[in-house]
DNA sequence: TATAACACAGAGTATATTGCTCTGCGTTAT
DNA sequence: ATAACGCAGAGCAATATACTCTGTGTTATA
């Protein structure tokens, strides 16, 4: 197992299509079937970066997501927070204290200040933080920009209004076949 | 819960006492009691770092750990990857080749190369190994050896040896009560 | 030579997390 | 009225964590 689940990979992945569609409004959905992943899992994972304030839901028939701010001011760390939550690269329990000879009584100077190993840690993960915060969802949308050749970001996007557009739709062919539920190919 | 686990805390605070005491053997269960940890657990977690070729053993009554190498040779991203395994910080799934705009083939293109979210994150795993094997064992025992007063670390001395030398006293005592194993304190 | 403590291997256990599935509720455009 | 939406939350199999315990073979000492 990686230290990042999937679900920050697929959040990445949706943020991404996102930004390359700036002010349209996407469902989990459409995202999850664009991309061949399981529905029900990325709608378990938009939450969580609503709650962070980094996408925007609207409602109803025709809602979905849209990123709360420009793309270029939402960096990885912002969705790996949102998504894995804020844990610690490691959790001092202090041990120092424990230390036999000191029976029970630890002196002042043994608990004083931060632990060495944890004063590694938090600079080790600071380091980490600072990495990620670097790269924005901007520089990653860019860097798919910069391989794909021109036609694909607009097929994407055809592909994705055609869906918005085939709300209205279902309901007339809704009369025809009564119930039209898509099932998802996970 | 942290990204690193209970077993690497244990581990770095025992290698830190090895590297005090430069070619001493030191019990598991010794190291254990010292610091108020499982001995069991604790006896689950050596083996591994003997594997790493951090400490060797040595068996039979008086056995123990010593390090395999100089403590300035052993890096706190060694002990982590021996402890917690070499767990990536991120595992690509390769997303990007499953856009249902491809139909299930995905163009050359798509897949060439590394995608870009895992570039982001192989950067950044290699920053943070790079800042954890910036320090040693030996750095972070002169740490310890700042703060604490002189007669520390003669006392910690003193109570390894003590536990050490009392193995042979322990068959002696073996004759009034049959069994006097020690409980441990967790 | 019996013994006690050791390293080491591996089974077992309680709890938590991961990745995913599914159901139900209130909201919204047609 | 309907269908799809976001959202909340229950459930679930597989895996991981942090131990706990047992058994085997090795070694120093009385």
């Amino acid at each position: 197992m990686s230290h990042f689940g999937s679900g920050t990979e697929y959040g990445l992945h949706c943020l991404i299509l996102l930004a390359q569609a700036p002010g349209a409004i996407i469902s989990s959905r459409d995202l999850a079937e664009l991309q061949g992943v399981s529905v029900y899992f990325l709608a378990k994972i938009f939450p969580r970066l609503e709650k962070a304030g980094i996408v925007t839901a609207s409602e109803g028939i025709r809602g979905g997501y849209t990123l709360a701010r420009p793309a270029d001011e939402i960096t990885v760390l912002d969705v790996v927070e949102a998504i894995e939550g804020r844990k610690p690269l490691f959790e001092c329990q202090e041990i120092r204290g424990r230390c036999a000879v000191f029976g029970g009584q630890p002196p002042a100077w043994a608990t004083a200040g931060v632990c060495g190993i944890h004063a590694v840690m938090i600079r080790a993960e600071r380091i980490l933080h600072d990495e990620l915060a670097r790269t924005t969802l901007s520089g990653l949308a860019d860097g798919v920009g910069r391989k794909a050749p021109p036609g694909f970001e607009t097929d994407v996007q055809a592909w994705l209004a055609d869906r918005f557009e085939s709300r209205a739709q279902a309901q007339i062919a809704a009369v025809k076949k009564p119930r039209p539920r898509r099932q998802n190919e996970t």
